[in-house]
DNA sequence: TGATCCCGCCAACGT
DNA sequence: ACGTTGGCGGGATCA
């Protein structure tokens, strides 16, 4: 196997010169394009590495290189060392390129390191992959897998043959919200719980039933075929000249990031992350070879986002050993970019069925062509639901918290926006990075004791969270680490809170993954612009899979660490900035409301329903639109993202449906079975809490906005009675688990329980979506006839506009009674450690 | 050994 | 037909 292929230009040019050796920053080598670095932020620790790096000799090599690598500001002190060192001492070494010498994780940082990271948008900046490939001495071959997963972040695309564009970090942002979105239709999360359920039990197989009913459940199978995320202002670039079948590094990157996105902790193990995306295709066939395969690509991807350092690698402890995985370390992704201020807000709604919908769809529609057939069916399962949301402008107060640093920077959050921003130092969000660093795994450890506590009943001291005030933000951030119940609550004696107001003002919008078959591509529902801009949602997740699966990895312990650090840092970034941004973009403002636009996608199977409420009397029900199965999104999934730019949309089919809180009940809401929670809510009560924060789409960096909105959310939820006072909910997005009892005394009660219990409940709550019509077909397919027990937990978020950021379990009894339970996330946990390296 | 993952064959595509 | 992309998996390295 001599040289066959390899490309004339390259050819002359071995290897051998990466492994030649640079004292210096100079690139001698490899010239890197001067003109190229120059423009983007010099001076980030990030980049000074990355100039180190570049011009460093391949000398660096082991591990703690790259993590040094990887690591901001310090790092690139210690790289500095360590490469001085190993130069000196090591020169004679081995010359031979040594395998990482020549690792894609190396290759990419010097790929990286020849673009800024926010390039200007004056300059041009395009990637001659014929080029690279020679300056980096390495086959073009190699190139390739670094495009492609840049492309799927968006960080370049294609503009012809041989040609890129770098767009480096500026569409960042929207990408992960967009993959995060996605994720979250593709109930991810619930398949990841299946999976590690899966595991757990023992991979035999002896209940295929058990197992074959939840694989179905969540239809874990269809979804995957969802294709290419695009981004709305690259989709056509991108698009036109990508014709070939995204198939797999690309698609395969950007799943295994949205992995990342809606896990709670953040951490994927390759195991999980392969069985994922192999599940999709095809059920279970996990051949070995193919596992294997994958696994193999995923190390590719890997190491490209771990340049890019997104990622970092850990392994998870488990019962069974220790297993490969990577952390998530990139910025925390805003929900949603919506938003939506309080009461204030513009109560004109932006019409509802105004054109802007139908672009959107259209949009969406054109998006989607090269998927082909699957479309017509009433199976859309193409559909996808978009949610979009926009808006805000002025977040009230809420930015409160947030006090300085970002303000200068924009954020790369901002370029996503158009243009001309473009140029924003990345500083903060470099700064954010570290600090989030810092300690997070040592509370975690100190945490990871409350998360013992299921249930504990909040304390009764109430804790009025202000809604504008900058300081409940810490609280919910304190509480957030463990996603679980923070530790104060977990000692607080389960209350019950009287339900102030069943107003009837809210809305409750549900999105019904999958609700419908949508014919049409139109969401089965819609949201409707409510007068009032904020909004929130809650989202049952049907736990049937997930609860009961507590998550064999580490996972969940692990979620005690993430949420610390990302409380550290990331939260704090300020808001405003955000709404500065924002204004930029549309002038949407009247449609500000958030908007939620989901397709639906007709799978009988999902249980997922999610529900949005409005604080307007009106109760819409969303779709989810946990896109079908197969067909996922496809390129046109930009549509989705298409939507996040017009503010506010309404269904073009299915409109508004107003409902009044007792109307709902006569909907038979009844039906919902809530299971015994600390709280009593009456169903009226689920009104939704009204919050503030929020939005600004891009906003930025990284996480930002969660402090504010989950303080506000606990103030909300605490006002209208949902949760009880002095219980906070965690600003921490993504599901949390809550376990409810039904009496108090349980609450030592077994996950397994609880679990089995949220299931039910999710399934009436399904069961009772549907008698509402709000539903759809849904449930009766999916759900099982189970009567309905008593107990049920059923988890239910309640998103506020700017994000996921709170959630806080609902539970319903037969009765018709609602409960929260008080504050006390669940999540399930098994001993699990993750350590670097 | 198992975890990583480099290497490059070769097929699908594009032109 | 030829060049570009990039799926794929053998098998070398690393730990």
């Amino acid at each position: 196997r001599s040289v066959l292929k390899t490309p004339l230009k390259q050819a002359a040019t071995s290897h051998s010169v990466l492994t030649e050796i640079q004292p210096d920053c100079q690139p001698l080598t490899t010239p890197p394009k001067p003109k190229e670095i120059l423009p983007a932020d010099p001076w980030t620790p990030t980049s000074n590495l990355k100039m180190l790096i570049s011009a460093a000799s391949p000398e660096i090599r082991s591990r703690e290189q790259r993590r040094e690598l990887s690591n901001n500001t310090s790092g690139v002190l210690q790289a500095k060392h360590c490469l001085q060192e190993h130069l000196s001492g090591d020169e004679y070494e081995k010359s031979q390129p040594s395998r990482k010498e020549k690792s894609l994780g190396l290759l990419c940082h010097k790929f990286l390191a020849r673009y800024p990271d926010y390039p200007s948008t004056a300059e041009n900046n395009y990637i001659c992959l014929d080029e690279v490939a020679e300056e980096l001495n390495v086959e073009r071959r190699r190139i390739y897998d670094i495009v492609n997963v840049l492309e799927s972040l968006h960080m370049v695309s294609r503009l012809a043959k041989n040609r890129y564009a770098w767009h480096g970090r500026h569409n960042l942002s929207k990408t992960l919200q967009a993959l995060k979105k996605v994720g979250e239709e593709n109930k991810y999360t619930q398949q990841i719980q299946m999976i590690k359920k899966r595991e757990y039990e023992h991979e035999f197989d002896f209940d295929g039933e058990r197992n074959e009913e939840r694989a179905r459940s969540f239809g874990s199978n269809e979804h995957s075929e969802m294709s290419f995320v695009e981004l709305p202002g690259m989709e056509f670039r991108a698009a036109s000249v990508n014709s070939r079948k995204d198939k797999s590094l690309r698609v395969m990157s950007q799943k295994f990031v949205m992995l990342f996105l809606v896990s709670t902790p953040q951490i994927v193990s390759l195991e999980v992350a392969a069985k994922i995306l192999i599940g999709e295709d095809q059920l279970e066939d996990l051949d070995k070879s193919k596992f294997k395969t994958k696994i193999r690509r995923l190390y590719d991807i890997a190491n490209v986002l771990s340049s890019l350092e997104l990622i970092k690698k850990v392994h998870v402890t488990e019962e069974r050993g220790r297993k490969p995985a990577f952390k998530w370390t990139g910025p925390e992704v805003l929900p949603n970019i919506q938003d939506t201020k309080l009461e204030t807000t513009s109560t004109t709604c932006p019409p509802p069925i105004s054109g802007c919908i139908t672009s959107k769809e259209q949009c969406s529609k054109n998006l989607f062509p090269s998927r082909g057939r699957q479309n017509f069916t009433r199976h859309p399962s193409l559909i996808k639901l978009v949610k979009s949301i926009e808006n805000d402008r002025r977040k009230i107060q809420s930015a409160p918290t947030s006090p300085v640093k970002i303000s200068a920077s924009t954020d790369q959050n901002l370029s996503a926006f158009p243009s001309k921003m473009a140029q924003v130092p990345a500083i903060a969000k470099h700064q954010l990075e570290g600090q989030s660093k810092k300690a997070k795994e040592m509370k975690m450890k100190l945490s990871r004791s409350a998360l013992e506590c299921n249930l504990s009943s909040p304390e009764v001291v109430p804790k009025p969270a202000p809604p504008r005030t900058a300081a409940p933000p810490q609280q919910a951030a304190l509480a957030q680490p463990l996603g679980v119940c923070p530790p104060s609550h977990s000692s607080v004696p389960p209350v019950v809170l009287p339900h102030t107001h069943s107003g009837v003002s809210y809305a409750i919008y549900l999105h019904p993954s999958q609700a419908h078959t949508v014919t049409t591509y139109s969401p089965s529902f819609m949201l409707q612009p409510l007068p009032c801009a904020n909004v929130t949602g809650i989202k049952s997740i049907n736990s049937k899979v997930l609860n009961k699966i507590t998550t064999e990895e580490g996972d969940n312990q692990i979620a005690t660490d993430d949420p610390t650090k990302s409380l550290t840092a990331k939260e704090r970034p300020t808001i405003k900035s955000e709404t500065s941004s924002q204004r930029c973009l549309k002038r949407s403002q009247a449609l500000q409301e958030n908007n939620l636009i989901k397709r639906c996608r007709s799978d009988e199977e999902s249980l997922d329903t999610s529900l949005t409420f409005f604080p307007s009397g009106y109760l819409i029900p969303l779709t989810q639109c946990t896109h079908g199965n197969k067909a996922g999104f496809s390129d046109k999934e930009k549509a989705g993202i298409c939507s996040l730019q017009h503010t506010t949309y309404s269904s073009p089919i299915a409109g508004v449906i107003p409902v009044t809180a007792s109307e709902l009940k006569a909907v038979n809401i009844p039906a919902f079975h809530i299971t015994p929670l600390n709280i009593m809510l009456s169903p009226t009560s689920i009104a939704a809490a009204p919050v503030l924060s929020n939005s600004c789409l891009n906003s930025s960096n990284t996480s930002s906005a969660q402090n504010p909105s989950s303080s506000v959310l606990n103030f909300t939820l605490q006002h209208v009675g949902l949760i009880p006072a002095g219980v906070q909910v965690p600003a921490n997005p993504v599901l949390q688990h809550v376990p409810v009892s039904s009496q108090p005394e349980n609450v030592s009660r077994s996950s397994d329980n609880m679990n089995l219990q949220e299931e039910k409940v999710s399934k009436n709550i399904l069961q009772l979506l549907d008698c509402g019509g709000l539903c759809g077909k849904y449930s009766a397919p999916c759900v099982p006839k189970e009567p309905q027990e008593p107990q049920t937990v059923t988890e239910i978020f309640f998103r506020t506009p700017g994000g996921p950021n709170t959630v806080s379990a609902v539970s319903a009894n037969s009765d018709g009674t609602n409960r929260i339970s008080q504050g006390t996330l669940y999540i399930p946990q098994r001993k699990l450690e993750v350590s670097e390296d």
